[in-house]
DNA sequence: GCAATGAGCGTC
DNA sequence: ACGCTCATTGCT
């Protein structure tokens, strides 16, 4: 196809002098989307595909153009027989590589979560494809892993649902369900069994689970299923080859089952059948680089648009899947009452205030609750680890009823109050000052602040059982170390006092756990307190043996209180419920669409905002310097929520068109509202 | 009146 | 970091 008065061998595009290029003969365009993140250059571009490039420049190559004079990177989305541009159009001047690394689905998919989050879809593909490394990709591709048999999964048979699900799967069908884990469920192997299943049928499964150390467990018990080569870990810890090599090795088919934390949703499984969110709850789900995608959106996203089934699981569940189980979107698979009860450990909540000391002058040094106490020495004379929950440090306790603990709420837009200068009680969101408060709940007037003390308490638990052995695993990636050290995977049997933070538990079948974080996880002024108290819980009662054996767990807690009364009683979806309908009653997400809009005062004050949207704020950030960075929060009823998302994108463009380069941060619904 | 020069701007 | 437009400058 190369004319005659084109050079023949060694020719690259950008050296030929102009005139001398002529465009391939067969889909002569390519439509290009730019590595350029300003919002108002968010489409494909147009350029011509020089004939020496005809068989490299394909679907989904990285390649360089010269936009606005400038060589950036892009990615080849399609090659077509004309353009619409009525200008002149460029030359792609080089193929990066010959790997097509962005697929149709993937384009789509990037496309579709941008748009759901007033953002960029080449900020969307830095996420969702990893930094190209040359030696990787150089490396010839492993052989396909063999397809695996139908495996056995009998521990779905817990679950009325469960079996109907894993056959649905079989089957191939795009069902959507919403799984809560009876406690002291091997939930990796149940996740695995389902992955399997998918994969006998020559589809793939993709699996994304909060932390490095979840995606150990459920590798191996997916291996141990399927054998070591049918599943593949991605985690961006693993640094640039490892993580480029795995990621090629699932791009290429080599491995259909795929484990990963957060960017892993996007990972270019082809024709995947089954897709898995565990724990939706955990924070670390949540992505924290623009647009700030969270797992759960993007695995939805991509469950609709690549026909695929959903399982969200957990053994809480979150007022956002409440939502899809109460519109019908997911079904939800969950264990009858007496089976709960019998997996469960035994429950024993102990007010704060009216926890009787222990008599024993062990444990009152440790200032342990009676029940506690004799809950530990039970456990530990049956030979049982036992785990002492204990907060992390950093939260900071918003403010409550004096009377009844009741979250102090503001009487404008209901959102938390704190103390934003000293003596002074004001929102947290919409910064009204609150002069007299009096609560919703029962008319108090006070107000206290949640104090903690519990740290102490755990690290004196050492001198109530002297010579016992002493586990501490805290830290982890989040914010603030309650606790010296790492993180323990795992603690030798027999006994001995494990103190932990939320998710950083280390696996045993503990014979009682102590949850001595209550108060400073109620006490969070944060919209989902409640919520994340009760999985952070649940995910420490689920490794309490049954009550049947003695299992037990005391919780810091007042009974009377919803999450604590969830617990107790093992009801995630109660709590879910109940949770959703108060979001609801009160216009909180999931039951409103919200935006964040994070900027100086005076960036927010000229933000030209649709009508019909409630302003919420301004407000300053926590940690912000008085006048610096402020939030505004955006609010309209769900179904106005696309009309919002697209009058936000608009915004950034004419800004970003304007050239106006004062920081702006946009976040839709975000996990954390102040 | 008109070429030569430079700043600004869109971006295929 | 290119190539276009448009304004300004300086000379005939």
């Amino acid at each position: 196809m190369t004319g005659a008065a084109m050079p023949t061998r060694h020719v690259k595009a950008g050296q030929s002098r102009r005139g001398q290029r002529i465009p391939a003969a067969v889909s002569p365009i390519a439509r290009v989307c730019v590595d350029v993140s300003l919002a108002h250059l968010d489409r494909p571009f147009d350029y011509l595909v020089p004939a020496e490039l005809d068989s490299s420049a394909r679907r989904g190559v990285r390649l360089r153009v010269r936009f606005a004079g400038r060589l950036v990177d892009g990615w080849l989305l399609d090659r077509v027989e004309r353009s619409d541009h009525p200008g002149r159009l460029g030359w792609i001047e080089r193929v990066v590589s010959t790997e097509p690394v962005l697929s149709p689905q993937l384009a789509a998919l990037a496309r579709a979560v941008a748009d759901r989050c007033a953002g960029t879809m080449t900020d969307v593909l830095r996420l969702a494809i990893p930094p190209r490394h040359a030696r990787a990709e150089a490396e010839p591709g492993v052989a396909m892993a063999a397809t695996p048999p139908r495996p056995a999964a009998d521990g779905w048979r817990a679950y009325p649902r469960g079996p109907t699900f894993v056959d649905a799967l079989y089957q191939g069908r795009a069902a959507h369900a919403c799984w809560q884990a009876l406690p002291g469920e091997d939930w990796p192997a149940r996740l695995a069994e389902a992955a399997v299943t998918v994969a006998a049928t020559g589809r793939g499964a993709l699996l994304v689970v909060p932390d490095h150390r979840d995606t150990v467990r459920v590798h191996a018990a997916i291996a141990a299923l399927a054998g070591p080569d049918a599943v593949v870990t991605l985690a961006a810890s693993f640094g640039p080859e490892r993580r480029y090599r795995q990621w090629l090795a699932v791009r290429r088919g080599a491995v259909r089952i795929v484990v990963g934390t957060r960017a892993a949703a996007f990972a270019p499984v082809a024709d995947v059948g089954l897709l898995v969110l565990w724990d939706d709850g955990d924070d670390l789900h949540a992505e924290p680089r623009a647009p700030y995608p969270h797992a759960r959106l993007v695995l939805g996203q991509r469950a609709v648009l690549e026909g695929a089934a959903l399982l969200v699981a957990g053994y809480a569940r979150t007022a956002e899947t409440q939502l899809s189980v109460e519109t019908g979107w997911a079904h939800e698979i969950v264990a009858a009452r007496e089976v709960v009860r019998a997996a469960a450990p035994r429950i024993t909540a102990i007010g704060e205030d009216d926890a009787q000391l222990a008599r024993d002058p062990m444990a009152r040094a440790a200032r342990l609750p009676t029940v506690a106490f004799d809950a530990a020495r039970a456990a530990l004379s049956r030979d049982r680890p036992v785990l002492v929950q204990v907060p992390r440090r950093g939260y900071v306790p918003a403010l409550a009823c004096a009377q009844c603990r009741a979250p102090a709420r503001c009487r404008r837009c209901a959102g938390p109050l704190g103390l934003p200068a000293a003596g002074q009680v004001a929102c947290r969101w919409c910064g009204a000052v609150e002069a007299r408060y009096t609560c919703a709940a029962c008319g108090g007037t006070r107000l206290r602040a949640a104090v903690t003390g519990a740290r102490r308490t755990a690290e004196e638990l050492g001198r109530a059982f002297p010579g016992m052995a002493l586990y501490t695993s805290g830290g982890g990636s989040a914010a603030g170390k309650a606790l010296p050290g790492k993180v323990l995977a795992d603690v030798p049997p027999g006994p001995s006092l494990v103190i932990a933070t939320p998710g950083a538990e280390p696996l045993a079948e503990y014979g009682a756990a102590l949850l001595l974080d209550a108060v400073a996880l109620l006490g969070r002024p944060s919209l989902r307190a409640a919520e994340e108290a009760l999985r952070r819980w649940m995910a420490a009662a689920a490794m309490v043996e049954p009550a049947t054996r003695g299992g037990r767990v005391v919780v810091v807690a007042e009974a009377s209180l919803r999450p604590v009364q969830a617990l107790i009683r093992w009801d995630p979806a109660g709590h879910a419920s109940a949770e959703l309908a108060a979001r609801t009653e009160l216009g909180f997400p999931p039951a409103v669409r919200m935006a964040a809009l994070d900027g100086t005062p005076a960036t927010l004050a000229s933000l030209e905002i649709p009508d019909g949207v409630e302003v919420l704020g301004p407000v300053p950030l926590p940690g912000e310097p008085e006048g610096e960075r402020e939030r505004v929060l955006l609010r309209v009823p769900r179904a106005d929520g696309s009309a919002l998302i697209a009058a936000l994108a608009a915004l950034q463009a004419g800004r970003s068109a304007r050239k106006v380069t004062e920081f702006l941060r946009v976040e839709l619904d975000p996990q954390e509202l102040t």
